[in-house]
RNA sequence: GGAGGGGUGCCCGAGUGGCUAAAGGGGACGGACUGUAAAUCCGUUGGCUUCGCCUACGUUGGUUCGAAUCCAACCCCCUCCA
């Protein structure tokens, strides 16, 4: 694919909900490498699914020979993103900023190649223009181009201002400051574009209205499609909390799991967003009806946690659930606790964090909801004892989905 | 600074002295049905040493046999006025 291909492919994927001139941005793709940039605030120490869109999108930047710009907000999340949220979000100190920042590195070496070269990718921070900024300075080269009465009708606020939430002056500034981002990255790396979510057009496209007042020099806009589940709820949330991106939080087994447990409606538009499959492989596999839509899925769950975690760790994670699920064996590589027999049910089940409490370990065991070695548990006390292993261990289940090995120790 | 309105469980939202661990809805979870899907139906949804105890309706005190509900002070939000 030549880098000309960018706009072409990712529309096609479905990662296009809005642009700005398109004919202008493809005639630009022509003349060669376009560097483009998304904007990460560090307001926790790893990404999550929820922003693996724009992740894969700057992916395709690189794999169509484009370069990909990361921007931290090292100094954005000083001041934290009131877009479209109902309250002001705690504010970080400088210590903590950097080891989210650090966290996030390690997911962008995932999916990105870094270098110095034309189509390497490179990691900017903010805080680099930011932190040195001067107020009065600040107000009267920038902040005269901004309208008040339109940030205040803007769809990113309307929500907190509806529900009559406070919005902070410093929050309100935040889009000034995203704005002089794309102001700065086109001035000192040439960066002509900038992606995000849809929930960042008006931030995104006041910063390209101010490259045009301020330098004149080009400014695309590119936002991508807020990922729902085809039932509508947001992505990336499940039970035990958010689809983090990071091993030491959502083990790579269970991130193959919840790929695997996408709906039907979602599958083919997930292979195009966040696999490298060629969409006529796509286009296959989201065609397969009924039961064989599972074969879809496996394959998505696979390719998407390849992408992240690795080959092997995605193949081991598809043997694991083949013999859990297909063959109903306990698979040696399932999630593993280990206890000193015997112990409690409710209390391995607490002690695993399958549970929250208790109280809902109990519950669940009168609902029938837990299993040893497949067979209901019934009495809230039972214990799982040495004579409840199966080789060396205990397959204890919860729900139909998650299973845990229990091994003596 | 003044006047008025408001702060309830994950979210929305009822509740104006005991029958309130707090209606109803959403979400989530479990079960049935399935294909580790959706839809549908049934159930559950504060904690614990669970026939009892503890914690909870912005915060802290007070009135009362008894308070989410009454009183006081304080904190925060909204609207109008200055």
């Amino acid at each position: 694919m030549s880098n000309a291909d960018f706009l072409h492919e990712a529309r096609r994927r479905g990662f296009i909900h809005q642009s700005t001139d398109e004919a202008a941005l493809s005639a630009r793709l022509k003349q060669g490498p376009l560097p483009g940039y998304i904007g990460f605030d560090a307001t926790a120490d790893s990404l999550h699914v929820g922003s693996l869109v724009q992740i894969m999108l700057l992916r395709l930047l690189q794999r169509t020979g484009n370069k990909p710009v990361v921007l931290m907000g090292g100094g954005t999340t000083k001041v934290g993103d009131p877009s479209f949220r109902d309250e002001a979000r705690p504010l970080l100190d400088e210590a903590r900023i950097a080891a989210n920042k650090a966290g996030i590195r390690r997911v962008f070496d995932a999916f990105l190649r870094f270098g110095d070269g034309p189509t390497d990718a490179v990691m900017l921070d903010n805080a680099e223009w930011l932190d040195a900024l001067l107020y009065i300075p600040f107000l009267r080269d920038i902040g005269k181009h901004f309208s008040v009465n339109r940030m205040l009708t803007m769809e990113s606020v309307k929500q907190r201002l509806d529900r009559e939430q406070n919005l902070s002056f410093l929050e309100f500034n935040y889009m000034l400051l995203q704005a002089y981002d794309f102001l700065e990255l086109s001035r000192r790396h040439g960066v002509a574009m900038q992606m995000g979510g849809s929930d960042q057009w008006g931030n995104i496209v006041m910063g390209a209205d101010l490259i045009r007042r301020v330098t004149g020099a080009e400014a695309h806009v590119v936002t991508t499609p807020l990922i729902t589940t085809a039932s509508g709820a947001k992505m990336g949330k499940t039970a035990q909390g958010a689809v983090w991106l990071d091993a030491a939080k959502v083990a790579p087994y269970d991130y193959w799991q919840f790929w695997r447990n996408a709906e039907d409606a979602d599958v083919g538009r997930f292979l195009a967003l966040f696999t490298d499959l060629p969409m006529e492989e796509v286009a296959r596999l989201a065609a397969l009806q009924g039961a064989e839509v599972n074969e879809a899925k496996k394959v998505l769950a696979t390719e998407a946690t390849a992408l992240l975690h690795g080959r092997d760790a995605a193949e081991q994670a598809s043997e694991t659930a083949r013999r859990t699920f297909e063959e109903g064996v306990a698979a040696e590589t399932l999630p593993t606790h280990v206890a000193a027999l015997p112990a409690g049910v409710v209390d391995i089940l607490v002690a695993a964090k399958l549970v929250a409490s208790k109280g809902e370990a109990r519950r669940l065991i009168a609902q029938n909801g837990v299993r040893l070695n497949d067979v209901p548990v019934t009495d809230p006390a039972a214990q799982v004892t040495l004579q409840d292993l199966r080789g060396d261990s205990g397959k204890l289940s919860l729900g139909k989905k998650k299973h845990l090995l229990v091994r003596p120790g």
